[in-house]
DNA sequence: TGTACATCAGTGAACGCGCGTTCACTGATGTAC
DNA sequence: TGTACATCAGTGAACGCGCGTTCACTGATGTAC
């Protein structure tokens, strides 16, 4: 195990900041939160064990930050993508596209997010709120597409769910299936897409 | 630890089913293969864990063994659903029906299967094999709603791609996120199933 | 029918492993005089 | 400027745990004579 020097005093940081990093690192090496243990990340770190106890009170915790910092890069891609988009069902398709994109860029992101199923009590209620945030926006495009007659009178909520369930269905698929066959992901994705939100037009 | 009565000369068998049954009842309970420990089944069977030596070679090769049972059921639901189903449109309507229930019926078989990410080698290779072949024959119902002018000229390939992801992430969603606000079932099933047939349709 | 023996399903103890977490400690860093 | 001291980031050893798997064994079951 390699000795790193030890923190000045101000610089604590610096080692909570390298412990999330490597926990993150050895989370997209092993694809699971179960997988990475509080040893592994103080081995990465250079560091023995207990000293992440001076930083995180737990295990669980320090998982909850690396959801925290996760989530924001989510949705920040998700923002990007719809910014300065007036047409609502322009801005469902591109949002759409930026979700698939999302989730095969950081298939571990997405799989401790999205896919992760019980996962740790913090950690569902941030997924949760922070998620629940991102679906009623899209629930809003969803309805300024009714109400500018672009979208037949369907009900907002569970049409959002739709759109959800496909873009989610696809990239789960494409994240957790690596033999099956499929097609070019462009062609996927753009069917998709086009298929779902084409099943809701006027 | 309940103490069972030694088996006879010629019942074997009979341990090893209730060894496959203590399997399936504990993955039902905690939901993940890897919460299922050799001992955990002992226990529960009433026997020392050595003793599931005598009937599996290793841990990998009992689940496989269980993973198979939960295929034929499933791929067994699909087929009754669609049996005697002339219009490759209904039949498809009716496949995704009985997915989405299977999943929501059998959640922990529907993990297992579709949602487990890596698994263990053996397991992957029955479930792309077996769900292949199930994959490819809605294919086939697509190319016929192709040929007979029902749905626009579309790739059957990738449209069974599009289907298919569909009506996995309903099921997927539903089964990993239990806080969300959900609408009806029915309603989600129907809304999932007709637009997405719907954005197909000529 | 009665007894000696072979079979083999299941036992009990142990293997080495990695885990999260605790606790008393050390020793470099920074501070007060 | 030099020295004694307090701080506290990080250490080393240990805790109790559950895991999959192995191995020599036991003792009821069935068989041969």
């Amino acid at each position: 195990m390699a000795r790193r020097t030890r923190a000045r005093r101000g610089e604590g940081d610096k080692l909570r900041q390298e412990i999330l990093e490597a926990a993150h690192a050895l989370l997209v090496e092993t694809g699971s939160q179960d997988a990475v243990s509080i040893r592994a990340i103080a081995d990465r770190v250079g560091v023995t064990p207990p000293a992440l106890y001076m930083h995180f009170p737990d295990k669980d915790q320090l998982f909850f930050e690396l959801c925290e910092s996760y989530f924001q890069n989510f949705a920040g891609a998700l923002e990007d993508a719809t910014r300065s988009v007036d047409d609502p069902v322009e801005s469902l398709k591109r949002a759409g596209e930026a979700y698939i994109r999302f989730a095969l860029e950081n298939p571990e992101h997405y799989r401790v997010l999205f896919m992760s199923g019980g996962g740790t009590p913090p950690d569902r209620e941030l997924t949760e709120l922070a998620g629940f945030r991102c679906f009623m926006a899209l629930v809003e495009q969803v309805q300024k597409a009714v109400d500018l007659g672009k979208f037949r009178p369907v009900e907002a909520f569970p049409t959002g769910v739709v759109l959800w369930a496909s873009v989610h269905g696809l990239a789960s698929l494409l994240i957790t299936d690596d033999h099956f066959p499929w097609p070019a992901v462009e062609t996927l994705i753009r069917n998709q897409i086009e298929t779902t939100i084409g099943g809701l037009l006027a």
